[in-house]
DNA sequence: GTCCATATCCCCCATTTGGGGGATTTTTTA
DNA sequence: TAAAAAATCCCCCAAATGGGGGATATGGAC
């Protein structure tokens, strides 16, 4: 395909980051989408059928890389590229492991996003090349032990929002033993023995803002 | 002056961020520029003298804050427009007390950026309609509440570095009991009652990065 | 010269955390 | 389907937190 002919949909909170970002694209491509909400997001990819999707991390309601796993299901010929703030291994690994075209740093200049979103939509794939170099057996360690479930991530949610584990018990309505058990296991994962350490990383990962 | 005749710099680390909103600025303007770091920032007044400064709170190497008081104080006829992610009452009222012309968050549109940037050159001041409403009482008490001692800030560095009150006594060669107390007028002035509290708004100040 | 904030220290006590053991059932994945 | 991972719950215990009540000394503000 002819890049120009292509048509991109951004999805990214932060609406004047969005903005200028499709200001900057729209006389280059056929057209510019925007979206500024994860659950829009899909209904958006739905009605426009955009060829690639740019994608933050940082989405309210949905997760950008929760998002990103549903649209592969769904949606495998669109491709994908992640563009966040975030230079952190375990995102690249997860864009790599649920197969995403394309993971682009927020701080990298505005050719290098032009350039990843050709190469993309050329049959490539883009990884920013500011990207951390990392070997795999470290690598690997990181990954296992940022591998979050579901629950973990629901305590963790709590906690952020300043929850007593008792409270995050009521809430989930699960006992507070097993509030107490994920705690552990989320600190043992992370290699961490507070609450601050936790607060630190979470904010390092994006988990919140 | 007319506003087409103006020119702008806009200081934000985030290379994509800065190039697009220089992108779609561009168009309208004299002229646009650019730099990524704090530091930088100061030459590059110097060197263009803008009309309007695009400043972002997270600077590298120099905090925007920071940055915005020297400015004020070596450039005063240089109008600054804080643009940051942060909704939050005390970088406002830094902002005002500055005596800056304004104050835009970066989830707001591009018209509002622009509408913004025309407001400010033409003499106003401009503060984002998003802004929390808060009436002045309160503002009062939430800055007095702001007043930390000496040692209280202390405190807070160790307890933001994931030390116990014990540990901080040992560092600060001062009783346990004493820290207990440090931290009870903490939370007591910031209105607060747990450390993730702490933390966040901790980081909400940028106290920490 | 009095008042107030700061800094120092003390006691008490309930709640919460962090860390050490488990166990069982359900769900996911290989 | 069998193995692995996730989710649920339980016990114990030391350490730390959060909140309540103090006291005393110092130094600046009014």
């Amino acid at each position: 395909m002819t890049t120009s002919l292509a048509s991109i949909l951004i999805a990214d909170d932060h609406r004047l980051f969005n903005d200028a970002v499709a200001t900057m694209l729209r006389p280059m491509f056929k057209s510019i989408w925007q979206t500024f909400d994860g659950r829009d997001l899909l209904y958006a990819i739905q009605t426009h059928s955009p060829d690639l999707l740019l994608l933050d991390i940082n989405l309210p309601n949905l997760n950008g890389i929760e998002a990103a796993r549903i649209l592969r299901r769904n949606t495998p010929s669109l491709k994908i590229i992640l563009v966040t703030m975030y230079n952190h291994s375990h995102f690249v690994s997860e864009a790599k492991s649920i197969g995403l075209e394309g993971y682009l740093l927020k701080d990298s200049p505005s050719d290098v996003l032009i350039d990843g979103i050709k190469t993309v939509l050329s049959g490539g794939y883009f990884f920013d090349p500011k990207l951390q170099k990392q070997n795999n057996s470290t690598d690997d360690d990181f990954v296992k032990g940022f591998l979050l479930s579901r629950r973990e991530k629901d305590v963790i949610k709590g906690l952020l929002a300043g929850k007593t584990s008792e409270q995050i018990a009521n809430d989930l309505s699960i006992a507070y033993e097993t509030v107490k058990s994920h705690r552990k296991n989320i600190y043992l994962k992370l290699g961490i023995n507070s609450l601050v350490e936790l607060i630190h990383i979470s904010r390092e990962q994006g988990w919140i803002n």
